[in-house]
DNA sequence: GTCTATAGCCTGATAGAC
DNA sequence: GTCTATCAGGCTATAGAC
């Protein structure tokens, strides 16, 4: 592993060339149905050259999930109790399913380890995920006792909004089956938009 | 593998014992997780045992899949043009919810497959589902003209179904995860209900 | 810092006795 | 039909030269 100093410029290039080539392969094989060696080729490293900047390849994966928790959690976190409240949560949704198209890859890295019971980041959601989520549906709860927006089950409307988005990038091959040439966001983003509006409409 | 012949009773208890083993292991890890040493010892044979009744690895997971493939539809294929259209619909989307609550081993099986790609069951993706989707969508689509049901995109109305009810079998760790002790299911049953009443209403 | 070579483990599948 | 023993291949990780 390189010294305890500043990096230099290679350095640097090469550990961000073999994040990106471990997010196409972990997020398209899952982590035992990856090797060392597709990630090293991808990033246009040897092996062992690979394992000089990170010690294994847990490791790698570690650095990987942790690096993205922030960035997949990021819509959430914005949502602004200050705003107006369906347009807050409307915007939300937007940002989610923009994630979707634009980041696919982490959006499966993260469900191929949520499905498979999240062994390496059952922590981060026990206590980051749940505490940003508890903060966010107390919003959300004040928004519907002061009847700003229907009265719906919170937790409930949060996992809806999880799902509806991220099923677009993570069952991607069977929704392009389906629709064949057309493009699925064209059709999802009206859909999720009025079925939000009716949903929470006061 | 056994003889062309009508099986035993105990070739048939053991395949069905490695069937069911191997739906506890690939669902839980995957196919390239799952090892055939798991899938034998969870079925009580040794590894040659099991393999002698499966040929490899691969047959095991593809005999799982197809013949699972069936029961997984069957919720749709059971909508009918005949009965009241918000009723069909509302209670295809009960039954695909009940399906996630009793049936979450074989909903993981199919998210791992999908999620890195389907690379062994795309055949029967854009044949047998694509065909069932476009022949009950129709079925949707002459609803919404006779303004029994709210004009969507028949597709994603379909996505959705799919996308709500099955996240809470596939995604299960982050849904207790923030939870906690609260049963999933009792809050998402009159949540999804209300969601897609207030949606559909003409 | 990067490479070649290889150790050492795990895993799918087979051989052959019973 | 079921077992023990084992092979062959693929994998992570390390040793050691440059």
């Amino acid at each position: 592993m390189p010294k305890d100093r500043a990096p230099t410029r290679i350095q640097k290039k090469n550990r961000a060339a073999i994040l990106d080539a471990a997010l196409n392969v972990f997020s398209a094989h899952g982590f035992r149905g990856s090797t060392v060696d597709q990630i090293a080729t991808e990033a246009g490293l040897s092996k062992p050259n690979l394992l000089y900047y990170f010690p294994s390849k847990e490791a790698i994966h570690t650095a990987l999930l942790s690096g993205l928790l922030d960035v997949w959690l990021a819509p959430l976190h914005d949502l602004d109790e200050a705003g107006d409240p369906m347009e807050e949560i409307l915007s939300y949704i937007r940002r989610k399913l923009q994630m979707s198209r634009e980041l696919p890859r982490e959006s499966r890295l993260f469900a191929n380890e949520l499905v498979q019971g999240a062994p390496r980041i059952h922590d981060a959601l026990s206590q980051d995920l749940k505490q940003l989520v508890d903060e966010k549906t107390a919003i959300l709860k004040q928004w519907m006792d002061e009847g700003k927006i229907a009265q719906v089950h919170p937790y409930h409307l949060i996992f809806s909004i999880w799902a509806l988005t991220q099923h677009y990038a993570d069952f991607d091959v069977q929704v392009r089956a389906i629709l064949g040439d057309e493009d699925p966001f064209e059709g999802a983003e009206p859909f999720i938009d009025t079925l939000y509006r009716k949903l929470l409409s006061p």
